[in-house]
DNA sequence: GGTAAGGTGTCCGAAAACGGCTAGTCAAAA
DNA sequence: TTTTGACTAGCCGTTTTCGGACACCTTACC
């Protein structure tokens, strides 16, 4: 995400450690945790965006983490920004939007829904750069056989969401 | 160049050295010079393809190539299938055609006629990739002072095709 | 000043490396 | 037999690295 003076920002406290939420004039942006991978620069280093807690689509977005994180929250109502990504990669977030809370899928069915079979390792890589977290449900999605593979804010974070929403059995963990 | 079996090869003794031919079924698809840079692998090693002095393309392009070095020819008439390269290769390649015999042009006036100014590196790159020597002008390519910069199959070669057909006057060498 | 040679900056495409995968083997254990 | 687990080889978009058939600028001479 290159710099943008109107991007603003601002924290949000989860139990699984902070959180940063972004937003454009389009609709929020990004949503990260605290030492996630796949970090944009400006998150990494000093310089960042202007800090507006009162921004509406933030204010927005930290009330209904608030309730999601509460178990009192199974969708998301906001506007997104997802222009940030290459052509692929926004068919591929397209997609994660698609999978009904408390489900899961795989690479390769996310591969086949967008018409590229074979592309599933290049899903995998695309699945990894999300820019927004938890609202963008790259947490569910799994292995072939079932196994948790990998998320850039960390397995730990993608088990507890999962949970969360009742997707995984507690005799799994 | 892949392996394919439909393609065949030749030899032709030039003044210069000798010459490997090699047409596929689109016609005439390659022409080094020994121990030039950036052959094909099969060239470089003795798994060759299958050998055919009689072929219709190779046969007309040696007689072309005859008459050339014998100063009798200054245009080829033969099929080319210059499909092996990148859109920018053949791109450069195309321009390459374009080049009268006798007429030389710097790298930077190929660069700006396909529309790429700034790629006059890229096109350094390209031409010396150039897969069907002599016939595919690359040695009419000089710097932007007139300098001879580099030749796949050596400077020396480069300067006697270029004198061969009078872009380079005597006293020059 | 005008020219020529050499160092250096920069740029671009190509090639190689890199994953949050997966289906297919093969061998060993139930 | 069936099932696991380890291992392999393809797969594909992205990112990184690389290498160079240039061009500019500086410096050193006339």
């Amino acid at each position: 995400m290159k710099f943008d003076p109107s991007i603003v920002q601002s924290s949000f406290q989860s139990p699984l450690g902070a959180i940063t939420l972004a937003a454009t004039r389009q609709g929020l942006a990004g949503l990260w945790f605290e030492g996630q991978r796949h970090l944009p620069d400006e998150l990494a280093t000093p310089s960042r965006w202007p800090t507006d807690a009162a921004h509406p689509v933030l204010k927005k977005a930290a009330q209904q983490l608030g309730e999601y994180f509460a178990g009192q929250r199974s969708e998301f109502d906001l506007l997104l920004d997802l222009s940030g990504g290459t052509a692929f990669q926004q068919a591929v977030w397209q997609a994660l939007l698609k999978i009904a809370t408390g489900s899961t899928c795989s690479y390769g069915s996310i591969s086949k829904s967008i018409g590229n079979a074979a592309a599933v390792r290049a899903v995998g890589a695309a699945v990894g750069r999300n820019p927004i977290s938890i609202i963008v449900p790259c947490h569910r999605v799994l292995g072939a056989d079932g196994s948790l593979t990998g998320y850039a804010g960390g397995l730990d974070r993608k088990t507890a969401l999962l949970m969360l929403e009742g997707a995984l059995e507690t005799t799994l963990i």
